[in-house]
DNA sequence: CTCAAATGATACCACTAAGGTATCATTTGT
DNA sequence: ACAAATGATACCTTAGTGGTATCATTTGAG
């Protein structure tokens, strides 16, 4: 099981390459050649980040993308809530048809439980963390 | 996201209901009626379970299954190892190629953190805490 | 002015895993 | 003998994930 996704990993590689290399824009181009992912799978990952607000753009020749918020602000878990929705181990309790037992369901606590403590340690980390952490 | 599958969660139910009703062998016609799921995927998960050693199962015309382990040496992590394989919140550090940035991945040790936190609290978790839980 | 280089927007594709079904063989109480 | 049960296994369908392709638009550089 994949606590993050793909989009994701990839945007918490790109946004912390943004955040160590303040150099005004940087291209999927650049992106591509620094970090060797696909490159189309990056840009949509880039577009999306910035409907997002966590980056700026400019189209047309030289263009690219620019950070615009401090690394501190960024959360982990907003990026995962852009790119995976929202946060939940235990889907079958509320959204989704998994569990029939519904009200009495003695594995609902357990679960909730254990999603408390993986989102409360989620958000308390920012991209800032980890670069620090990188180091 | 979801931290059981409907295996594990069918399981589990399955298994209250048998040590909650201490009365020899139950089918999985027995099952479909008193749970209301699917009957030949709970079929699949109880032999499932039989070959696991959860079970122990008579053939022939009234046959069925019986709970051979008592609740509280049948642990949750357990269950969804057998159903779901190895409990991992961060695949893409070991199996799958999901992240190439490998050595110095900084997202890597917080992943690891809480998978080792959902783990441990999964290890301490009964098929017997389950059923007081419930009552 | 023109064109290449970039993003915006979107549609499409392939693969996998999860959830579920179906079938046939075998066993066994009545 | 037969129905009711499990053993084993193959199959199907769907949704999500990871990824590609295309066309339109913008814009700096020559
Ligand atoms: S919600 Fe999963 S057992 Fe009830
Ligand atoms: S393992 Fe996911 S960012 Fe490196």
């Amino acid at each position: 099981m994949n606590l993050l996704s793909r989009d994701t990993d990839y945007a918490v590689r790109a946004l912390i390459y943004m955040a160590t290399h303040e150099q005004g824009l940087v291209s999927t181009a650049d992106l591509d050649r620094e970090l060797k992912l696909p490159r189309p799978f990056m840009r949509k990952t880039l577009q999306t980040l910035q409907k997002a607000g966590y980056l700026s753009s400019v189209k047309g020749n030289r263009g690219g993308f620019k950070l615009v918020m401090p690394p501190a602000k960024i959360r982990l878990i907003d990026l995962m809530q852009v790119f995976q929705g929202n946060i939940s181990l235990g889907d079958c309790l509320f959204k989704k048809k998994l569990c029939t037992c519904v009200a009495t369901c003695p594995l609902r606590r357990e679960v909730k439980d254990m999603e408390e403590m993986v989102t409360a340690r989620l958000k308390a980390v920012t991209l800032a963390d980890l670069i620090r952490n990188g180091k």
